[in-house]
DNA sequence: CCATAAGTACGATGGCTGTCAAACTTTGAT
DNA sequence: ATCAAAGTTTGACAGCCATCGTACTTATGG
């Protein structure tokens, strides 16, 4: 279906990673939840719905973080059924911030 | 003078780099001020002191930030007279974290 | 049509933390 | 000896945010 009850859409909008700061991005990425949800994403080759991952929180919660990692750029969400989707926005998020990625949830250094 | 009245040490203990985790480095770093800091000192090729930093804070609250990024292992500090000096572990943490410093501080990508 | 699966939305809550002012300490200069 | 400069420490406080349970929505399978 395309409109819902409430008027908004099932996918909400997804904001340009150029329009994003890096506070922002450090944010969303200080907490550990959410960074293993994108080092779950960078080691993998394919997307994983919101409930393909590794989190020891509640669903409402997941959500939340889902929610926060959009917002900050770094994933994009689709719907395939009831499942929503999460794919990693590497190639746009890299050109933005250059390094960081690999820094943060690449295998080098120091976990 | 060496010892203090209350038998603490002047200049605070300093944890190794190695001893230290990601999460920590990242709520430090997540801190504008504390960002702003570490990147003065990315940015000077001289150690800074306490009040030399353009920080936007009262000197206690100064005083806890300071705290914050010894305890991550970001800057080492040492007295000069009155003044405490501050000197980024420039080598030590690159070496134990890769190219965080220069993705988050360094001049390249988006602020 | 009904049940189930997968998420979302909403409110409430608890803990953490950045902030400040005030009092104090140490050092250096007069 | 005093005084000023530079930080520190402590306590208090306010705002934020991760968390959860509950209720709700949407889609799929029998």
């Amino acid at each position: 279906m395309r409109t819902r009850r409430d008027g908004r859409e099932r996918v909400p909008p997804h904001p340009e990673v150029g329009a994003i700061g890096l506070q922002q991005v450090l944010e969303a990425l200080v907490d550990p939840v959410r960074r293993g949800i994108v080092a779950e994403l960078y080691a993998s080759d394919r997307d994983i719905s919101c409930g393909g991952f590794d989190v020891p929180v509640s669903r409402s919660t997941a959500t939340h973080h889902f929610h926060v990692l959009r917002e900050a750029g770094l994933i994009r969400q689709y719907y395939v059924g009831t499942s929503r989707m999460n794919a990693l926005r590497r190639e746009e998020f890299e050109a933005a911030f250059p390094g960081l990625l690999p820094a943060l949830v690449g295998g080098r250094g120091r976990a």
